[in-house]
DNA sequence: TGCTTGACTTACG
DNA sequence: CCGTAAGCCAAGC
């Protein structure tokens, strides 16, 4: 297993509606914040990487603008262009 | 083997 | 809210 593959199947895990920050996810498959961003870039368009946002919220600064169009058409709860981590950051099984 | 870079994070001003 | 600095780990050269 590569570092893309794991952070491939953790971006797909995350349900419509909510986001995760690469930070989480660089806790979730053992790597550092960097390491996901890089993933990322090697996985292609077909994860959702719009669910994929900065530790602030901000979505990714890729695909400039579009991330937000596709939370808003997933109803992620969004606060101004900044995404409601309160209430739409997706928490895997503790 | 060592240095540079990157879809980042946290802390500080 | 924005800019800067240091830390972070893997890949590329």
């Amino acid at each position: 297993m590569s570092i893309v593959d794991e952070v491939r199947e953790a971006v797909l895990t995350i349900p419509p509606g909510f986001v995760a920050s690469y930070g989480d996810i660089g806790e979730r498959v053992g790597v550092g914040p960097r390491q996901v961003g890089r993933a990322m870039s090697l996985l292609g368009p077909d994860v959702p990487w719009w669910r994929v946002v900065h530790a602030d919220g901000a979505p990714a600064t890729c695909h400039d603008g579009r991330a937000s169009e596709l939370l808003r058409g997933e109803s992620t709860p969004m606060r101004g262009a900044r995404v409601d981590l309160k209430r739409a950051r997706h928490r895997w099984a503790l």
